[in-house]
RNA sequence: GCGGGCGUGAUGGAAUGGUAGACAUACGGGACUUAAAAUCCCGAGGGUGUAAACCCGUGCGGGUUCGAGUCCCGCCGCCCGCACCA
């Protein structure tokens, strides 16, 4: 039988009966009450946009592989997916087309849902959950509840982060480049009464615990730790100069250099200081200042940020060190109020912002702290500031101390004294890291479960009135939140007295419905929003898997909330995900026309080998071919996975997202890549179904014959490693492996077709089979097709992983590379395992080495038992 | 500025300190075909040479080692994150 004689492999035909097969025999239904070793594969789920996107292929294609192998490997695998459903787009949404956000977002699920099977993940779609069902808000609210009784949330007045576009507030971390994360509008101050959560509580352990995560990439715990910011370092009082514009007598400063006292100039303020703000209302001059650093404090903070600029207030304070000395007091523009004690003091010497401070204004700059080997007479700093180690001077009672010694010193120093009755200093641990606001001024999201009573105050809903539901029946043509403008939704009785009360109007942070999805996933539809006997049981998950974009966000959130969770009663766990991966992006070439205009891969035709040359596919116009970019919808690059599962089918497009590309690493996607990857697909297809016309009754492989021997350890050594790469999410090189295989046994098939004999053949029936077992996690439904034409009547889904016999791992005869002073200069051939006179003596013995040694004897012989040997000439 | 990562053929990329370039894509040659597509086979880092063989080669410069893409030091370039956090 030639090629030409077998059918294509038909993928639209094939793939959507095996999905009906695999849903009819609930093949992906995980059950919480399953002996076996529970394992949870859980890829970031996805906001429910309209259609899913090749980056939403790539990342659910990895998930799916790791779990279908999991399966195979004989674990309980829970492995869901859901929609991250409330948020600002349906809104948008409603305004610009008159459609309710909830039909928006349930059609647009309903869609995405669809895409999804179609591309034949492994996925218990019994537990699919919407984080705007009422089912899964009315579980959140009991949450907010509880961590309101646990003293995990609080209500205050603060500066919030204002998007004017979106009218609404945002996290600091929803700010970017002082522009809000989604709409883009330069963000703006003002004051408002917000819910927190106190995730600050939690910030040693979250940070402490950032060690333990040791399946996590190294980039993603840094970047929490930076964001955590602890800094350890010191409060400390400094009297102020009787002044008759204020009745203040002290200014409080923070500082982690305290053993740099010595060196203060000058002392700095914030802008937003009270003090600043009291001599601002009696000085013009001063408030334009204040309000000067404001406006470029919010909007021009990346263009403008260099320039250290201050005023005088016109104050002094004593120094606290030095009887008599006065440091003169500043409004500076560097001087955060949110951080620390809102004040610092200048030590110019040994800080650069400092120092550029104190060279603007003329101030004196001492160092303090002499580098080591430098010389006291003669240091000096100039227009750099000495940060490093050093011993300190010009310093007294610290002079000749260490950094930390001295900064212990000036702590015992400060403890014992008072200033306004309190110690002048204490030691005191920073973070960067705020209590996270959660109000959002918005309709389509979780409300905040609690209502405001005149006489009361604020009163939580009770149980029994939970859930509370959004209304449906809201307008959107006034700007601000439609729960606000609803003509009766906010009116109701005080829970507590029975006075007439309004709801709170505002919504929770969809970051917060993300914060908990992964535990409800284990059991969707309990009453309570976990059940901590089976929540205990799955997690945590074992393999996260999601974009880096997430790094700090979602995945901080998550990890506090899990803590607060745990604190509540509702899981008995810390962290939530013990593996994370963080997948690269899907980029594609852009095309730009000669008007400048973006055009789609779809509409372009490209041509030529070594000079690529694109042109318009209607037109013919010439095109120019750009960057290679994320694909956007704005630069058109876009490939519509659709399309793709329509053409080349969904085996296709998973292959070709794990092949190549490190899957940490942006993928390109390429015509020829994608015709690559179906062809092979083909190649499968075609050794499957010629190796079963020839494959008939089982026998027993013949390893006296050096073709089946040298198949069947390429066979097995495939075993060993595709499993391991998988496991360690290196799909890259799990590909080049099976290609490998399908090479060799591509070979030994013709061998067979040849000169047959029982024995050949019972090793090209082992090997066929273990490649549709290697191929069935990436390209499911042609492994089943496979599997099926190979007489199985089971499904190959269900088929444990092959094994690898370690005996065929071992090589009987090695060829062991000659090294002459490190250079390769020949191969010998040894049995494996060979003695050190066995090796010495074949290499000795090859012309290349006698030539090298030129009659005399090595200078040495290393001799890497089975691995390499090198002769030291 | 601080922190992290990365520099390997035409391209994507392989390589526990042990044969650099696996595997794939593109390319070239051949077979099949009236022809093309598809498929199959072969070739290929650069250089010298008829050949055997030899020299050079993982951003650049040093070092450690019998042996360095890999480890160390110093540069250069690119990417990502954070950014007046005292």
């Amino acid at each position: 039988m030639t090629f030409k004689e077998i059918e294509r492999y038909n993928p639209r035909v094939e793939e959507p009966r095996w999905q009906k097969v695999w849903d009819e025999s609930q093949t992906f239904v995980a059950r919480s009450d399953d002996p076996r070793d529970p394992y949870y594969v859980l890829e970031m789920f996805p906001y429910p946009s309209g259609r899913i996107h090749m980056g939403h292929v790539r990342n659910y294609t990895m998930g799916d592989v790791l779990a279908r192998f999991m399966r195979a490997q004989g674990k309980n695998v829970l492995h869901p997916m859901g929609w991250d459903a409330f948020g600002l787009p349906a809104e948008n949404a409603a305004m610009k087309n008159k459609v309710h956000p909830k039909g928006w977002t349930y059609e647009n699920i309903a869609t995405m849902r669809k895409q999804l099977k179609s591309i034949g993940l492994g996925l218990d779609w019994s537990r699919e959950i919407a984080t705007c069902d009422v089912a899964y808000y009315a579980q959140q609210q009991k949450l907010f509840l509880d961590f309101l009784k646990a003293g995990l949330v609080d209500r205050k007045r603060s500066k919030v982060n204002w998007d004017p576009v979106d009218m609404t507030v945002l996290a600091n971390e929803q700010v970017i480049d002082g522009r809000g994360w989604r709409s883009g509008a330069l963000v703006e101050q003002r004051e408002l009464t917000q819910w927190f959560l106190k995730v600050s509580d939690f910030a040693e352990d979250l940070l402490g615990a950032l060690d333990t995560l040791d399946r996590w990439p190294e980039k993603v715990r840094t970047m929490q730790r930076n964001w955590i910011g602890k800094s350890e370092g010191m409060r400390l009082l400094f009297a102020l100069q009787p002044d008759a514009r204020t009745a203040a007598t002290s200014v409080e400063v923070f500082t982690t250099r305290p053993d740099t006292l010595f060196g203060a100039s000058f002392v700095a303020i914030s802008a937003d200081h009270p003090l600043a703000t009291e001599l601002g209302a009696q000085d013009a001059g001063l408030a334009d200042f204040i309000l000067e650093c404001r406006r470029i404090g919010t909007a021009t903070a990346a263009i403008d940020k260099a320039e250290k600029l201050g005023r005088f207030t016109g104050l002094h304070v004593q120094h606290p060190l030095k009887p008599g000395a006065t440091l003169p007091v500043y409004v500076a523009n560097f001087v955060l109020m949110e951080y620390g004690a809102g004040a610092i003091f200048g030590c110019p010497a040994h800080d650069q912002r400092d120092l550029d401070f104190a060279r603007r204004y003329d101030l004196p700059v001492t160092p303090v702290v002499l580098p080591d080997g430098a010389d006291a007479t003669s240091f000096e700093v100039g227009s750099e500031a000495y940060t490093g180690p050093g011993r300190i001077y010009n310093s007294e009672f610290l002079d000749g101390l260490d950094i930390d010694a001295a900064k212990r010193e000036i702590a015992r120093y400060f403890a014992a004294r008072t200033v306004d009755g309190q110690p002048q200093g204490r030691i005191e641990v920073n973070y960067r890291l705020r209590d996270w606001g959660i109000s959002r001024q918005r309709y389509w999201g979780c409300p905040i479960p609690v209502v405001h009573c005149e006489t009361c105050g604020t009163i939580p809903v009770p149980d029994k009135d939970l859930p509370v539901v959004l209304p449906d029946d809201v307008t959107f043509d006034k700007p601000g939140n439609p729960l606000d403008h609803h003509p009766s939704w906010k009116h109701v009785n005080c829970p507590q007295c029975g006075g007439s009360a309004v709801r709170e109007t505002d919504t929770m942070d969809t970051f917060v419905d993300s914060s908990w999805y992964f535990a409800r996933f284990t059991e969707p539809n309990a009453p309570t929003p976990t059940v901590p006997a089976i929540v205990n049981r799955w997690l945590p998950v074992d393999q996260y898997i999601g974009g880096v974009e997430h790094a700090i966000l979602h995945l901080l959130y998550s990890r506090f909330f899990t803590r607060a969770m745990h604190r509540t009663g509702h899981l008995n766990l810390d962290e939530p995900f013990k593996g994370l991966f963080t997948q690269g992006m899907v980029v594609h070439e852009t095309y730009r026309d000669a008007a400048g205009e973006w055009l789609s891969p779809a509409e372009v035709t490209v041509s030529g080998g070594e000079t690529r040359v694109a042109r318009h596919s209607a037109s013919g116009a010439a095109v120019e071919i750009g960057s290679i970019e994320k694909m956007s919808k704005s630069k058109k690059n876009v490939v519509d996975p659709d399309e793709i599962v329509a053409t080349y089918g969904a085996d296709t497009a998973r292959w070709f997202m794990l092949s190549d590309s490190p899957p940490e690493r942006d993928v390109q996607w390429t015509e020829a890549g994608i015709e690559g990857a179906s062809r092979f697909l083909q190649r499968v297809w075609k050794l499957v179904a010629e190796a079963r016309t020839l494959v008939g009754s089982a026998g027993t492989p013949d390893m006296s014959d050096d073709d089946t021997a040298t198949i069947r350890r390429l066979v097995h050594k495939t075993i060993a490693n595709v499993g391991g790469d998988i496991e360690g999410l290196r799909f890259n090189r799990a590909v080049a492996q099976i290609y490998e295989l399908t090479n060799g046994l591509a070979k030994f098939l013709g061998l067979c077709d040849t000169a047959a004999t029982p024995g050949r053949l019972a090793a090209l029936n082992e090997g066929v089979r273990v490649l549709i077992q290697m191929v069935s996690p990436m390209m499911p439904h042609l492994a089943e097709t496979c599997w099926a034409a190979f007489g199985e009547t089971t499904l190959v889904t269900d088929a444990p992983w092959p094994k690898a016999d370690p005996a065929l791992l071992i090589e009987s005869t090695l060829v062991i590379p000659v090294q002459v002073n490190g250079k390769r200069r020949g191969e010998i051939s040894v049995p494996a395992g060979a003695s050190r006179e066995l090796v010495e003596k074949e290499v000795l013995s090859l012309d290349a080495v006698a030539r090298m040694l030129n009659g005399s004897a090595p200078k040495k012989l290393i001799i890497v038992p089975d691995r390499i040997v090198n002769v030291v000439v």
